[in-house]
RNA sequence: UGACUGUACUUCCACUAA
């Protein structure tokens, strides 16, 4: 079962669905049992695609072959609504999910607060964030990066910078991701000096930049006309070994 | 008894599919 859901998350990746659909019928053919964790990943994908019927269709031959949908089946249908706007739709995958007595865990309220915010409903994202925080569900960096990078998108870069510091102030520790995206912020609004500290305090801390990092760096000081910089910035990555 | 192999959530760009 191994081998062959390991193969069919590498037709996933390639795009490769149909094959990957093949694959589930061959496997059953040479008398190996699809589990959870191969519908998971046939799941994935054509959630992804936005192939609700075949989801439904996957979700069906799941459950007759005695699989039951867990976490992350219903996270990766949750996930794939809300990254399609369905933010109501995923609450009512939410709710089934709670009724069968499958208990959400982070991955869940992420997408969830994903959706919500995604969708511009931010108080109701907040919201969420408390019903986490009561049902000692602790939001992560990633958790957070997710408001933060609305908050970048919608140009308030004095909100993003806010949140990055309660993040510190509740010892949440900002990831790289949290990094790169206050720096786009900041190289949106022309603030490349800000963004130079921001860029020397992560290094401080011991984040290596990623290829991110260089590129919101470079196109930052691109905007404010700083070629020279610039370039020495892209030397300085091919040197760390970062290719472009 | 425990550990180890395959699946889910966030940031730029490109690619692919439609």
């Amino acid at each position: 079962v191994v081998a062959f859901t390991t193969l069919m998350d590498a037709l996933c990746r390639a795009g490769r669905l149909h094959q990957a659909r093949e694959l589930l019928i061959e496997m059953r053919r040479n008398g190996c049992r699809p589990d959870g964790m191969t519908y998971n990943t046939l799941i994935h994908k054509y959630g992804d695609a936005g192939d609700i019927s075949v989801v439904c269709e996957l979700w069906e031959e799941m459950e007759t072959e005695g699989c039951k949908p867990d976490v992350f089946t219903f996270t990766t249908l949750i996930n794939a609504l809300c990254t399609r706007g369905k933010v109501d739709d995923a609450f009512g995958v939410l709710d089934k999910m709670i009724k069968k007595g499958c208990v959400p865990n982070l991955h869940t309220y992420n997408s969830l607060i994903g959706g919500l915010i995604k969708s511009n409903r931010l108080e109701e994202a907040q919201k969420l964030l408390r019903v986490m925080y009561r049902k000692r569900c602790e939001a992560t960096s990633f958790t957070y990066n997710l408001f933060l990078d609305h908050y970048v998108e919608e140009g308030q870069f004095n909100e993003a910078y806010q949140l990055f510091l309660q993040m510190k102030r509740n010892s949440i520790t900002p990831d790289i991701v949290s990094y790169n995206i206050c720096i786009e912020g900041l190289g949106k609004a022309g603030r490349v000096r800000e963004a130079k500290d921001l860029f020397a305090e992560m290094r401080q801390l011991g984040f290596s930049p990623d290829v991110i990092t260089y590129n919101m760096m470079i196109r930052c000081y691109g905007k404010a006309v700083k070629v020279d910089e610039a370039i020495q910035l892209f030397s300085e990555m091919m040197d760390n070994g970062c290719a472009p």
